[in-house]
DNA sequence: CGCCTAATTGATTCTTATCAATATTCGTGG
DNA sequence: CCACGAATATTGATAAGAATCAATTAGGCG
């Protein structure tokens, strides 16, 4: 309970990298940690102090203005890292979105440990670098798609995404229904719009038929080109 | 002429991870390019064929969509790293802003050399890591403040990062004076606004007493207090 | 069943894009 | 050195898109 061998994660977080024994050496380390919906993990702005592996659940990564506007700049699923190694600052919010199970490390403790594993630095820097791949695709909805076009590419983006977590069908590729891990709220906050606009454009790829949308947080795809000619 | 020994990023790129014996071993398998203003090195969606760093000059990394909007995600400066190593493919196109010097690796080569040197992933991992923050940041920008904190914020940005290429003056802080290294158009692209927007906005600063505008490129900031407010 | 939150819908305003017309700057060659 | 042309930037008028403000409406949960 609560040690690496049994980490539903342990096959696709940046520990497999290690082999038995320097898992063992991490584990010494790491504790885990749970956290409810909305519980805040990490301030922006605040001493890096901590670093962690997503075991279960979701979280988001924020930064805000001054006057409270809130940007998700990126949202974490299992299996991904949390967190700022090598560095004094923590530069975004990290907050729960769901009910969800990390592992922590003191980020003193991390830094050491994987100056002395090579292997763990590398699979580091591939997650890193292909994060950075996607938020930087991510700027060009941000600044210059429509409101149509946002709305469009995060529904395809979310029925991509939430295929992993679906072991039940044996299908592949991307899912036609599937449940919204996110409020409208959130959607907006990810898109860059506000609750009113994503919910005008939901109804209107409904009344188009290109969407059904049988409960607030499931959609059923009907029309995929069209979705992705949306897209832009 | 061309060797490592003279390169003017030697102390500052991720090879000074590396003792003299493997930059010896770097400068083998790497080779100089001179490029103008305006030429591509690396297109959106291509195979991932190779890696550099920034020698002299300033390469802007963009993404677009189908129908030719256009967002710069990112710009380098002497001693940055270009490419992606790790990946088979290339996410966004780089393009030199101004003439520039480059030295690019093979990307197979590159590789394969940096996973038998950990300090120099390490390095690399620290960049990278480094470079997400900064992304994540300017998403904020981008996805929810106006055509007026943009502008703003983009140049206090920019009177912070010049200081390090102008070693002429001993004082150190941000520059209240100095040459934009970018065209009104460059800068729409950086902040997702059009040129007309970018104009009036200067345009407005330069009337409200914040700054004053001796030529298109030059800026001289009269009031940091004010530009600071602004930006959100 | 009723309450509280989340979501939708409508009316209006504000911001910024777009379209269009100068104006300025810079480089080049006479 | 100046004149010309091309590229760059500014300015103005208008329109489109999304935010804001304001009611409702629907869902979920005790």
């Amino acid at each position: 309970m609560g040690s690496c061998d049994t980490c539903l994660v342990r096959n696709r977080a940046i520990c497999s990298a290690l082999d038995g024994e320097e898992v063992q050496l991490l584990n010494a380390i790491g504790r885990r940690k749970a956290l409810a919906a909305g519980d805040p993990l990490i301030w922006e702005g605040d001493d890096s102090l901590l670093v962690a592996n997503v075991i279960e659940g979701m979280l988001k990564l924020t930064n805000s203005t001054e006057d409270g506007r809130e940007q998700i700049v990126g949202v974490v699923y299992p299996s991904d890292f949390i967190g700022r190694p090598f560095g004094a600052r923590a530069n975004h919010s990290v907050t729960a979105l769901t009910d969800a199970r990390v592992c922590i490390f003191a980020r003193s403790d991390f830094d050491r440990f994987a100056a002395d594993h090579p292997a763990l630095e590398h699979k580091l820097l591939e997650r890193t670098l292909t994060e950075l791949d996607r938020t930087r695709s991510w700027m060009l909805l941000l600044a210059r798609k429509s409101a149509e076009e946002k709305v469009a590419t995060f529904l395809l983006d979310m029925s991509a995404r939430l295929v992993d977590s679906t072991c039940t069908t044996p299908h592949h590729g991307p899912l036609d229904e599937f449940e919204l891990p996110f409020s409208r709220q959130q959607i907006g906050d990810i898109l860059g719009v506000t609750i009113e606009t994503v919910s005008r454009q939901m109804t209107r790829l409904k009344r188009d038929g290109v969407l059904d949308l049988p409960t607030r947080r499931s959609v059923r795809i009907l029309d995929r080109l069209a979705l992705e000619a949306m897209a832009g």
